[in-house]
DNA sequence: AAACGGTTATTCGTGTACGATTGAATTAAC
DNA sequence: GTTAATTCAATCGTACACGAATAACCGTTT
């Protein structure tokens, strides 16, 4: 009986760590084509939503620390869809802006999410459910986490 | 418009990505004192439900792949939680088992996931639905996976 | 029995992921 | 106006995560 809570199939958490590996790897084979690896294409999104935004900034939308987003960074700046430059007025902060190939890649890379989607063949009604319900578990972690 | 799609808020994949780790994050501090990761707190929860398990049965269970699972169990083994036997009757084989030290595991980690489940704060009721919704979303997962 | 095709666990290379530390730069305190 | 505390990005060490390659082994076919 007490032994049912250590079940793996009882466990919330080890859906959400097969299942988010899972969608990464759905990613990939549309990722290829734009040289991405899924951590890159979601720092991309940021990118994409602010022309020119703070190193900081950045790694804290992705939910990522810095010293994972040092090489995404540097990794993107490398094949060339972004620029890093110091802040003039901070000399200890870094902007990170898109260039022409960037903003090319903004336009072309709908077709990812699209593409996605339709191979996923997941209603509306339940894509929107699920965002939901994971917003509300989202709010839960963030207590616990907040706390030591 | 278009763009909406590119919007990290509007991504199902970045909260899975992103819960996944926090919910890692929140197992951490239970799990410090028996000297795990989660990722080896999942492996000794697959054999517990064994006692002798094949190693690739092992490594499927918890959906790695056996270049990841390969240093899980050796560092399980280093605590002394588990043990690794070759299989007689086929010698590429290997069979994972429990040491005295894991059995006494087995008992004592039930406070892990009960701790968890009262810092969460998740009613009975959303746990369950989250976990259906999820092995839904697997599903379809499963389907774009297997096509190239 | 030698060769072949398939399976298995390990090794290797690349890319996250993060705590801790570092070094440089800014701000606060006095 | 120097010292102290803070902030920032990078670096380091450890631990996944996986594709590809490897080496050992198995069953089968010739």
């Amino acid at each position: 009986m007490e032994q049912d809570i250590l079940q793996l199939d009882n466990q919330l958490c080890f859906r959400l760590y097969s299942i988010s590996r899972k969608m990464t790897k759905a990613y990939e084979p549309l990722l290829e084509k734009y040289h991405l690896t899924y951590p890159q294409y979601v720092t991309m999104l940021v990118v994409f939503e602010h022309e020119k935004i703070d190193f900081k900034e950045l790694a804290d939308r992705v939910n990522l620390k810095t010293a994972t987003m040092t090489p995404i960074v540097q990794k993107l700046e490398q094949i060339g869809y972004v620029r890093r430059e110091k802040n003039p007025e901070d000399n200890r902060k870094v902007f990170v802006t898109l260039t022409d190939e960037g903003k090319s890649l903004n336009t072309r890379i709908t077709d990812v999410p699209i593409e996605l989607a339709q191979r996923l063949q997941l209603t509306v009604d339940k894509y929107a459910t699920l965002v939901d319900e994971l917003d509300e578990l989202d709010a839960l972690l963030n207590n616990v986490l907040q706390q030591p």
